[in-house]
DNA sequence: AAACTCCCCGAAAACCTTTTCGGAGAACGT
DNA sequence: ACGTTCTCCGAAAAGGTTTTCGGGGAGTTT
């Protein structure tokens, strides 16, 4: 097979390749070059200069098949073009990485088809363990217990208590958001959510209300559900701005109907936050610092979660398994739109 | 090993396990479930049960080792965080997905040394090939040739002519945007682009000061180099207004820095696209579709660029490799702000 | 009945590495 | 000179799969 250079391709060099140019026999090679006993010095520098010299690296393969263990861990995303997927497969990948484990991504494109397909792709390549990232925080179907490798749901939840499973506290992220507001002096707060059918809409509510009612207070209005876009949320704020409640606050459900809350305001001569102050959530760094003025907003720590799900697989993968939901704390983020005196 | 359901997790089903089960050779299961001849019908039946039953499936990094070829290809990034990493990465991983292959992810954060750590991983597990993707348009430095399987640049090209490369054709999109901008009367054309540094940037100029000068006309004031953000966008704006050129089209480096534009001109009272078109690059989704009116731009085509790569690394691996920098081909996404009438 | 053909199956090698165990040779003590 | 202890190295097996080749048995022909 040719090479780039034109060269014939050759085969890879492999430890006997070596053994036999120093003139040893390839246990000793092995020995030599894994700091073994049993190796005179100077046979085992001859045996390194050479392996150096060739360029040899063992194949992985072959010493997996010996361990039973092939340092490989399984990626399966649903939704690869979304946002939240990319920062947990970081995090993943940066847990990995730094324990010389490697990373097998496939997007399944949330068909359960294609999952099926990329599970058995997984299994036959003898993965250490898999990372399933759900493509909304609504509970999904666990893979089921016949997997013969541990499995650590992220972002969304298994179906099932006994799977372990990694997501992002949006009940306690509404709490942030309402805890930041009041802190902040205001006592008016509207709530504008995202698509109703998502079950993080509903949670950040919950935990908004929940730190209302604690205070003493109600939200002003009924939670204006629309969908995640901009449009919705500059729709939105006219109809919190026409029903006139006097509102000083508006929780959005997501950083992009923040930017479209916005835009409102601003063309109907509200200060931002001077009059208003208007919150997001996802931390969504081209929304947030390109806004005007720049959004406070709820950082969902994906990053975090990715690793920590890389964390909880390894555990369980070194035979101390978890079981149940864990939750990741989310991380309150201010900037100029809840500032006051910015 | 216990696992998650309580059980000890036993070693994986084997070929010899069926076998056994089957009372044949482990030659002979070998035989019936991969569809070869001299297998008598009943017993090929009898062994596919029984392979089902316990769930059989096949090691493939056995079978690797016999074959040489691992079915398995590396796919380094240095940005993963970029949003042009991501569309790459799909494009590739779709189109490996669907020819049996597996993708090995890492991320080398534009860190020579983890490059060759990762490099060194990559060759360990004998991936068929690799594809490089880079973290900016600018040549970047070539894996060199002692790389004992194919090697695929994309975005960034290999400084190395001899080596493969899929790069965006930024060149092409300027020409696209000012041709449409001609196309729909425009001729007082301003161009607000990004970071200098980007050779991007120069190179959508370059194509877009080619168009404009091949219909005689020349660009309304020098370009503006700046930031690739809404904000210089906004400020670059204000420049150019005030400069009073009487504008009627404004090609921008990128989305973000049209969203920019698009607020300044919102500011200063300008209809978009009545009095002036705004143009982007990137069609970022989230970026066009919020902005008012919503944004015409020019999609890089980023996918294709993943699946090009993919296909010209599974030529290579198939003995036909290609050398030198391939342009992928970009596409004008026409909407709200420069459609006149709309 | 002997020879032949055909169908099916199993033994063994190959891929590459690691580890165990035994053996060869040298140095040492008596 | 002989036995003992070390030091260093090599043979072999293991891991799971595929492929080749040879052999055994049954059926068919002369």
């Amino acid at each position: 097979m040719p090479r780039s250079d034109g060269t014939a391709r050759s085969r890879a060099v492999t430890l006997r390749d070596v053994a036999q140019l120093a003139g040893v026999s390839v246990a000793t090679a092995s020995k030599a070059l894994n700091g073994r006993a049993d190796v005179r010095p100077d046979t085992r520098v001859r045996v390194e200069e050479i392996a150096a010299r060739l360029g040899f690296t063992p194949n992985t393969l072959a010493q997996a098949m010996l361990a039973g263990q092939t340092g490989t861990v399984g990626l399966m995303t649903n939704d690869l073009v979304g946002r939240f997927s990319l920062p947990i497969l970081m995090g993943a990948e940066d847990a990995t990485g730094a324990g010389r484990m490697s990373v097998l991504l496939c997007d399944a494109r949330g068909d359960a088809i294609r999952e099926q397909y990329h599970l058995r792709a997984l299994l036959g390549r003898r993965v250490d363990g898999i990372i399933v990232v759900g493509s909304a925080t609504d509970p999904r179907p666990s893979l089921g217990h016949h997997v013969p490798v541990p499995v650590v749901y992220a972002y969304a939840p298994s179906d099932d208590a006994q799977d372990a499973s990694v997501v992002a506290d949006n009940v306690r992220a509404g709490e942030l958001a309402v805890e930041h507001l009041l802190a902040t002096g205001r006592r008016r707060i509207a709530h504008i959510s995202g698509d109703v059918a998502y079950a993080a809409a509903h949670d950040r509510v919950r935990g908004a209300d929940q730190v209302l009612s604690e205070a003493g207070l109600t939200r002003v209005g009924p939670v204006l559900f629309g969908s995640w876009t901009e449009s919705w949320g500059r729709t939105a704020a006219q109809i919190v701005l026409d029903q006139g409640g006097d509102v000083d606050a508006i929780v959005c459900g997501s950083d992009q109907i923040a930017r479209g809350v916005l835009d409102t305001l601003r063309d109907r001569g509200v200060d931002v936050p001077g009059d208003v102050a208007v919150m997001g959530f996802d931390n969504w760094e081209a929304m947030v610092s390109g806004s005007r003025p720049s959004l406070t907003t709820v950082d969902m720590q994906f990053e975090t979660m990715g690793r920590r799900a890389a964390e909880l697989l390894f555990a369980a993968i070194d035979g101390r398994p978890s079981h149940g939901v864990e939750a990741i704390e989310p991380r309150l983020v201010v900037r100029g739109s809840t500032a006051v005196g910015v």
